[in-house]
DNA sequence: GCCTGTGAAGCTATTCACAGCT
DNA sequence: AGCTGTGAATAGCTTCACAGGC
């Protein structure tokens, strides 16, 4: 029975990781998998599987391992909200096409229900069974939509306002893959993904 | 004179992300910087900010902040290979293209050379100015471009194999962003960009 | 015997607090 | 007076070591 405060970061990202997993071997008929399998699955220690489930609350009933639809529905439940979250993503382009495309019909508490651009000749289109608005209709289709969450994947130049925008219509989430540093209130939570420092990471410790 | 042993992961990070922030100063025109406006720009603390820049053995001659070309180049002196680094992106679907536009022109010491792909309508054209070969000729193009780095932008079904043979070519770092988990002898750098789990992460602190 | 759950130790990263420079 | 550089303290995360269950 998972009732906890908040868990550590790095926790929830390895928990989000350990469900595609268990899914995929859910799918392969697998029922159950020790800590030490699912750690050599992710490349880390068995302790810090058994930790990270321990966060959650759930125990597994046999020495079988952990029963893995069990599993999967224990991270369910502290990861995923009951009513479902709904995000919309921000400019069009190749890397929001790409994650509009990654998401199409994968989870079912999480949606990507809008797309917006400027770009006139994408909006009013499908892409990747996501509509996509002009941006001047953000504000109105995200409080319609009732979507907290706000992927960011404009232009750079473009980055700053469209964070403003997000936050005034009500957003409480960003995902922001630009590699601007956008200010936020304390009260929507923000999370940075740069790949131009990742790539510089990689090359720091290649060299 | 900066000459240390292996930086903390998070200050690689962070000098990465000042250094472009910096350059960006530099362009408008302006020459020094103090740490607490380098902080606020980045949503993070001054102390934080002097901390880093102190591991990479940088002093501040003036008392009227950090000389930003100075500053600039002492983290050059760190992250930068003085060789130069040269990455390949395996994978040229809206992600691969979005990460190598990204690139195009951008770091001197670090580029993307080449792109592979399985799609022969793909193959041998130019994708954002880096030319595209077919996957076959990942090894040989790899040793006779001198690639170090590998970028794997594959679908998920695809990237333990691509993963296997970046690595028998010789490649010494690989930045993952598909959702698999993949295997690596430990000379090879992995790092590991999953946006599926940045989008539940944002998920669950948004809740 | 082999696996899980967990207190305690160890390590990494951030923040506090202040001395020193100009 | 206002900024930088840094030892010391704290917080956050991972690993050790082992008790307890089948």
């Amino acid at each position: 029975m998972a009732f906890e405060g908040k868990l550590p970061e790095k926790t929830v990202e390895r928990l989000s990781e350990y469900r595609r997993t268990l899914l995929n071997l859910l799918a392969e008929g697998v029922t159950h998998v020790y800590s030490h399998e699912l750690a050599r699955m992710h490349n880390i220690t068995a302790v810090q599987v058994r930790r990270d489930i321990m966060f959650i609350g759930y125990s597994s009933s046999q020495r079988k391992g952990y029963d893995i639809k069990d599993l999967i529905d224990a991270i369910g439940k502290v990861l995923d909200s009951e009513t479902g979250i709904n995000a919309a993503i921000v400019g069009v382009g190749n890397l929001g096409t790409a994650i509009t495309a990654y998401f199409s019909g994968k989870r079912s508490k999480l949606n990507i229900v809008a797309a917006f651009d400027i770009d006139r000749s994408k909006v009013d289109r499908i892409i990747a069974g996501v509509p996509c608005y002009h941006i001047s209709k953000m504000a109105e289709v995200i409080k319609e939509k009732d979507i907290s969450i706000g992927i960011i994947t404009v232009p750079a130049d473009y980055a700053a306002e469209t964070a403003k925008t997000l936050v005034q219509a009500g957003i409480r989430g960003i995902l922001n893959f630009t590699s601007v540093p956008l200010k936020v209130p304390d009260y929507v939570y923000l999370e940075n993904s740069d790949m131009i420092t990742l790539l510089e990471k990689v090359a720091y410790y290649v060299k």
